[in-house]
DNA sequence: AAAGTGACCTCCT
DNA sequence: CAGGAGGCCACTT
């Protein structure tokens, strides 16, 4: 029970969560950036995991992408697509490379400080 | 408990 | 701009 709380809670999956319900609509966040927000500079790879088992729910986990402003759908078919279209919806462009522009999209980060910050 | 994995990031060719 | 090497970290076997 207690384990089950400290993880649901403060754990870095929850920290993760935290930040990325944060992200404002027509916004976008790296992996990187939301590790570090979340208060772990260095765990982009691990965010990535998170989000990548996180399904359903309320989570725009759809406006976390990767440094290079692509979106990293891993081996997956159906979720890159999904997410562009859902990014596009918030009037997120893509050009035709592939990446949307980071200096125009990219989050700002939260207006309020975290509250283990 | 140890090794393998990956929706990453940065620096170097 | 494209491709490769290393480093990082939590999660899964």
């Amino acid at each position: 029970m207690e384990e089950w709380f400290q993880d649901d809670e403060f754990g870095f999956r929850a920290r993760i969560y935290r930040v990325v319900e944060q992200i404002p609509e027509g916004k976008v966040a790296t992996y990187g950036q939301v590790a570090s927000l979340a208060g772990y500079a260095r765990a982009a790879r691990a965010c990535g995991q998170v989000l990548r088992s996180y399904v359903g729910g309320d989570l725009p986990w759809h406006r976390v992408i990767n440094a290079q402003g692509r979106i990293s759908g891993g081996g997956d078919l159906h979720r890159p697509a999904l997410q562009q279209s859902l990014l596009e919806a918030e009037g997120v462009v893509f050009r035709r490379s592939g990446r949307c522009d980071l200096g125009t999209y990219l989050w700002g980060g939260p207006q309020d400080l975290m509250p283990w910050e």
